[in-house]
DNA sequence: ATTGCTAATCTTGTATACAAAATCGCTTGA
DNA sequence: TCAAGCGATTTTGTATACAAGATTAGCAAT
């Protein structure tokens, strides 16, 4: 499938956001961004009108498109979301899933745990993303696994830091069993409340959250 | 707030989408739709974004766009996705409401009672979207409130048929004073499993929801 | 007659030109 | 000194022009 110019620049926009090139509040010059890429005006609007779309960033008409980080409260509020989409997922799946699905499952698992010995944190994170994208295709519902996954990746750039909590992979990967097992007894409600904990952001989770998030105010 | 000229080009061609005046798999073609609304193609292809973006049309590069009608299976999911979330709104709602707003959710519950009254199936259209829009707001989280309000926009067109069946009026309010009685008793998990059922699209409604469907595809 | 190739046409994607609106800065008056 | 008004400049929104890829029709060859 070919790609034109302005999905590439709206890729490389998230990016730059992402890590925090262009920071909360800030204008994006289109002239500018224009100039950046060696492309006109036209792909760049469609660019940023597709993070608008996604809520990267803010149209304001006649004035410009602005970053919009999300604060500690929103951050806080997409977490919960995605912590019961998640939820959901796995109450479904423990009634749905097929028995290559689960064997999937206790595969994407195997692989954390071996990366959780090695101490590897980026290959955990990317691991633990496969584990949980097989959950969302086992809800067996085709829709809700891509709200998910857009979820996941909005919220991507904000997990990163958490892993890094000492401590933290191994405590994910218990969760992970948790979810496994209660799947694996076809209990709902028990998957359900598992994962929810699991993804949701309380007690220290929120302070390391919200200190991570410091140095991008500032 | 001013809007643009593609703002309202993206509006009316939802709305020719939703009414039928496009059928599905039907090529959106730019110049067509330039003379259509008196306007360039830049504005009209600003607003087929961002209907590719909300889903209601698929973009394929240098092909052009074409209307995507969800088909029953993904009708279906969608309103399980919805059923899911508004069970979550009202789960976290029965523990977080205020007393304003649980006279909110009182009042917009009467209207729908009076709307009833005398069978008028517009009006309680909208009193019972405002209904929902209450607890949406009162599940105290901002950013699932907005998705819930996206997807509700989004199966509006599909909702509307279902009002029309003999009786469903009536057990629709029935089934709005169960949540409101649960919630009014910070039965969070019996508020949950309430809306599920009342938003869900099972036995009887799913044979109307795809006998409507019929006439769009042929 | 059918199939494959080529050329003409059509459509999308991008660049540029133009129009309208907003911002900025200056001047002028109190 | 400060505020308000007015003009210049900047910037967004829209129209048009141009380029590149896709579709289609026609022709030729087997």
């Amino acid at each position: 499938m070919e790609r034109r110019r302005a999905d590439c620049i709206a890729d490389d926009l998230e990016g730059l956001i992402f890590d925090g090139t262009f920071t909360d509040g800030e204008r994006l010059d289109e002239v500018q961004l224009a100039n950046r890429f060696s492309v006109s005006r036209t792909p760049v609007r469609e660019a940023l009108q597709r993070l608008a779309q996604s809520g990267l960033v803010v149209q304001i008409p006649r004035r410009g498109v602005f970053v919009r980080q999300p604060g500690p409260v929103e951050l806080l509020e997409m977490f919960e979301v995605m912590a019961e989409l998640e939820a959901v997922c796995a109450r479904l799946a423990a009634s749905r899933i097929s028995d290559e699905g689960f064997k999937d499952l206790l595969d994407a698992n195997r692989r954390c745990k071996a990366v959780v010995e090695v101490q590897d944190i980026f290959t955990y994170y990317r691991e633990n993303e496969r584990f949980h994208a097989i959950l969302y295709r086992q809800s067996g519902n085709t829709f809700l696994e891509q709200e998910c996954l857009r979820l996941q990746r909005r919220l991507q750039p904000f997990r990163r830091g958490q892993l890094r909590v000492r401590g933290r992979m191994a405590q994910s990967m218990a969760e992970h069993e948790t979810i496994v097992a209660a799947i694996d007894a076809a209990d709902g409600e028990r998957a359900a409340e598992a994962i929810r904990q699991h993804v949701s952001v309380q007690g220290e989770k929120f302070h390391h959250l919200v200190a991570r998030l410091k140095p991008a105010a500032e």
